[in-house]
DNA sequence: GTCTATAGGCAGATAGAC
DNA sequence: GTCTATCTGCCTATAGAC
């Protein structure tokens, strides 16, 4: 029934509207931008947008959703592209990199401040996503360990939480001064001490 | 002339508002409380907040030169009693630690993820902050290569870099979830990798 | 110094026409 | 789906009395 051809009625709009809201938050933070923000860069009304998301908080929970949809399929092509662990580690980097290169915060790390401010919905999304990025970098060093490639003493959780809180925590600096490098120097630093 | 003992008339009302205002910062953001906010847990009115500090911007200035100002006692105080390299950088950590054990974020952590959205005078005592925090890392950690506690291969300003970037990172992943020693492991981490 | 009163703007959100 | 029109509430800020 229905279509033969895929009905692409409003899901350019609902998808251009997460671009910018993304685009919005990754720079300003959840509480510094508005509907009215993204309503004038797509040129369409407040109401609008109401219709696709039916309130901020519904915004901010697909902006997450995709968000951490999309990191998961990153880590995914890793796993499946590149073999050796401490390569992994650098392509993990790449990612943060690119984010910083656009002028942007990672968008859960700037939703991380803020988290006393946010929906129960949200601050769950949030939650899930460190959890997440940390078991899949956990196994990616534990993985390392095996093969030789690194070597340590913490366990991997722990050399976990200590790379994704650096780079979380370079990105955040980064943006407060002119030296994007930043967040590669603290990489590197980072990434040296697993390969001693 | 004038005052035998010292005029102490609003001089404890201009700290109250910093105090309150501090921890709602720390806690909610700059876009995240209002003058409304301050004025109930005072008990007074928001018309009496403006007579101390005219505008929000003035009193998150006037926010951050305490913070930084305290700061910057605390690291001279390490600096007082503290002869070893390796033991100021433990000291260095327990400042962090007690700020999230109070459930709060570093202030100037948590104003970095929203600085697009700040004023300039705002943006620029941010910046300085991490400027003097991470030049006194770096000589810490260069006195301690000296003298042979500390040995690693990095610069001393790309290892301090590396130690601010985790501990900001770690203490705003931890408000995420359950696990507030999620920094003390960060750390932990962080400091072995520079005695090797 | 602190208050009452109020201005003026912007926020998120809804009803209903097209 | 997108619009106009509108609501209600909160925000920062000011004037002026006490």
């Amino acid at each position: 029934m229905s279509g033969a051809t895929k009905p692409r009625r409003s899901v350019n709009t609902a998808e251009r509207i997460l671009d910018a809201a993304e685009r919005l938050v990754q720079v300003r933070g959840y509480n510094g931008f508005s509907y009215a923000d993204v309503a004038a860069e797509l040129q369409i009304t407040t109401a609008s947008l109401h219709y696709h998301y039916p309130g901020k908080a519904e915004l901010g929970e697909a902006l997450i959703t995709r968000y951490a949809a999309r990191f998961a399929d990153a880590l995914a092509a890793i796993d499946r592209d590149i073999p050796e662990a401490r390569s992994k580690l650098d392509a993990y980097v790449d990612i943060y990199a690119d984010v910083l290169a656009r002028g942007r915060m990672c968008l859960c790390g700037i939703l991380a401040a803020e988290y006393e401010t946010l929906p129960t919905p949200m601050r769950e999304a949030v939650t899930r996503f460190f959890d997440s990025n940390q078991a899949w970098l956990a196994s990616v060093i534990a993985e390392g360990r095996t093969s030789g490639t690194l070597s340590f003493e913490p366990s991997a959780a722990d050399a976990a939480n200590m790379i994704i809180s650096g780079l979380e925590g370079a990105m955040l600096i980064a943006r407060t001064g002119p030296d994007l490098e930043r967040l590669r120097t603290a990489a590197r630093c980072l990434l040296a001490s697993l390969t001693r």
